[in-house]
DNA sequence: TGTACATCAGTGAACGCGCGTTCACTGATGTAC
DNA sequence: TGTACATCAGTGAACGCGCGTTCACTGATGTAC
């Protein structure tokens, strides 16, 4: 099978993508290649002509998926302003569907757990989350960006991981509450606080 | 080997224990029986007099690693208060150990995963946690405490999955002065915020 | 234009390994005589 | 007090399975003649 040259990169891509879903939908170890490969259409044995190993395939859907989750963050917060993109960060569509969501909010635990490479990738695609934050603040300040950053996230897995829907829904609501009260501290200057 | 009653009981504990270790350094899939056994001083034949299977492990060592947390941080809020509890959660050496640390912080998403037994024990033992936060508010309000547990996780579980050492300490920074910040809030009663 | 061929994306059998789980067994010890 | 025995915590071989990875191969297609 001689393809042209898009060919061999879109097959690429769908493998990522397939990857990048699953892997934070199942979590990174509980997806194996050969299963993955069989859910994009393929057989496992071409995996390795296209990724050198599965760590290399973690790396690139967690970038996939930061790059995906970055460009509709800007959109809302282009839209919104920095409200709407913590309302649209802890919606309950996102809690339900993490194969669709931040790579942080399902992985950060395991992330923190592998490669360096890895590691890296990840950093530099929270850096820019962090930073979107940052330049849509009242009064740009890393800190707050950060803090708020570290709010979604923690409460995006909490309300995942308990198994009160109740309390899900109210792990939400407090983060955005929270979250939101961190931007109009910082609206107001009020650093003394 | 016949043993007095309580011998089984304190082998079980120390399988335990050591699950409980491994399970928040290495993650929940990464940990098998038999090594986990080995580790315990013990063969793998003998885990199924102990446990019904390994999800009944993982239920066991969360409630144990909750409870072991619970405790510590009752102390810490004991002596210094909700500002104390909040600098002891998020210290470094919370980061750098989670073996030794908060089963939320090192293993939610993963929980999110798994039974529903398993999740309904983590939430229990959340639910206490963040009681515990809530008691000790200068207002005892629900969503205040609720809003600081998940700044505090999220906090820890990004500081440990980002390379970079400085902006890992910046992120516990961060969570610590705005977990600060809704403990002030809270005591001001700034509810216009 | 028609044909022969080189390319190379994708195939599928095979590798050693560790997984969770089962089970017939062992042997040190508390207890009954 | 001394001995025979029942108990049962712990042993280790074995199960089928899926893991990540390797590799000799296939065969459709773009290209050169």
């Amino acid at each position: 099978m001689r393809y042209d040259k898009s060919h061999k990169e879109t097959t690429h891509r769908r493998v990522v993508e397939t990857a990048s879903a699953r892997f934070q939908k199942e979590g990174l170890d509980s997806v194996g290649v050969a299963n993955l490969m069989k859910d994009a259409g393929l057989t496992h044995g071409g995996f390795y002509s296209h990724f050198p190993s599965k760590e290399a395939l973690i790396e690139e859907a967690i970038v996939s998926s930061m790059e995906a989750t970055f460009a509709r963050l800007c959109r809302v917060a282009e839209d919104g302003g920095i409200e709407e993109f913590i309302r649209y960060y802890l919606r309950p569509g996102h809690r339900d569907h993490p194969e669709k969501g931040c790579a942080a909010a399902a992985l950060a635990a395991e992330i923190a757990r592998h490669s360096k490479p890895t590691r890296a990738a990840f950093t530099e695609k929270t850096r820019k989350l962090i930073s979107l934050i940052e330049a849509r603040l009242p009064k740009p300040d890393a800190a707050t960006a950060r803090a708020i950053f570290a709010t979604l996230v923690g409460a995006i897995q909490l309300s995942r991981a308990v198994s009160d829907s109740k309390l899900s829904d109210k792990m939400l609501e407090a983060g955005e509450t929270a979250a939101l009260s961190l931007v109009r501290m910082n609206r107001a200057d009020l650093r003394f606080l």
